[in-house]
DNA sequence: CTGATATGTTAGTAAGTACTTACTTATTTT
DNA sequence: AAAATAAGTAAGTACTTACTAACATATCAG
């Protein structure tokens, strides 16, 4: 009976490319199946490993997730491309912003619909997060509008406001289509939804002073 | 040993009232844990009943979730306001609109997290229900603006981008504020916000012909 | 009173699930 | 070559969950 003892092995197992693997795995199956509903044996199968190989870099199904979550959130690629905007005519640069937002939604749709699903149970960190995005968001948007309106014929008015509408066209739309499943049956192709939402838009800003009641 | 077989109970059970608080127990778990979270065991701890009851008036799981999405679905409250909506002006109107689309969406909240946690790994008839409700949203809106096109200075437009737009708007207010929990730092109320945006969509139909480039 | 109906109580089963233990095997580093 | 590192295999534990079986009880119509 000898009576060396097998250390348990070391807690702190670094193989980037493994973890990574199983971050990417449980990204596609949580945003499937929800975070109960996506197993440790059903991860490590998507990821090609051994169920034990994920435990030991999550020791916790949960850090598996908070992992996501911290580092693979939403990041506001808007404020990024202001000064190239800036220089746009307002439609040109109004169509940039809703594309990029678009693209973001569509990068992060997996993280999205975890989010969504989970945000009720999950901690208040991440929904901060997620606000703050969302606050940086609008702010950077009325903030070009503010600018615009020293150059531009537009109208005096709460500019977080049309912010906020114009990305919740975009959010909304995104949703339906992405998330719901929901096809245009009057055919209108998303080229022309983005152009006839930001034409809305532009004229819903615009100075004017008839029509008034 | 009594050879007396106790029939295992007819299935058919019926009694509206502890149906009833079934799915309610439901409802509310579901959309607080999700369909996998809630187990039957809460679920009748939540309805007052114990878990044999639950599982005579609902053999499977399966079968309560079916029933909530079935019969609990969103009607749109929209359709039946237009006769009334139709006689104000077009502000008072989308104000109406847009109140009453907010109150359906927060009647069902619920129901609506359920839908989006669960709508990928549900049947088509859910989703197929959830879309004709929004396209008939859509309609109806689109109808009446085009009506109003005929009494009132509106440009020609896509009507049913317009529509989708509107409440795409009002969709992504009930989205971050009621189920992500954004609250506005910026301290603009519900009325102002609503007031806002459909300052803002009304600008955005109204006919014009300056700003043209 | 009788019997059907709707529920309760208690106990259980079979299948999962997160997570562990014990030991092995490659690969890389020293 | 030795040692450390990152992963594998296989079996199992403790617990939970949807769902069932057996039997008791309360209500109420005929």
């Amino acid at each position: 009976m000898p009576e060396q003892k097998h250390l348990p092995q070391p807690l702190s197992v670094k193989s980037p490319a493994t973890r990574d693997r199983i971050l990417s795995a449980a990204l596609t199956l949580f945003s499937q199946k929800g975070y109960i509903g996506a197993t440790t044996r059903e991860i490590a199968a998507e990821a090609g490993i051994a169920e034990l190989t994920l435990f030991r870099h999550f020791p916790r199904k949960e850090l598996i997730i908070e992992e996501l979550l911290q580092t693979r959130s939403i990041l506001s690629a808007v404020r990024d491309i202001m000064p190239a905007v800036q220089k746009l005519p307002c439609e040109a640069a109004l169509d940039m912003i809703a594309r990029v937002f678009l693209a973001t939604l569509r990068e992060r749709k997996e993280l999205l619909k975890i989010f969504l699903s989970e945000c009720s149970r999950y901690p208040d960190q991440i929904k901060e997060m997620h606000i703050s995005f969302m606050v940086d968001l609008f702010e950077t948007l009325a903030e070009y509008l503010k600018d615009l309106q020293k150059k531009k014929n537009i109208r005096s008015m709460e500019f977080t406001s049309a912010a906020q509408a114009f990305f919740g066209i975009f959010y909304s739309y995104f949703i339906s289509r992405e998330i719901i499943g929901f096809v245009d049956a009057s055919g209108i192709s998303e080229d022309d939804s983005i152009r006839n939402y930001i034409d809305l838009f532009i004229h819903g800003i615009r100075g004017g002073e008839y029509g008034k009641r």
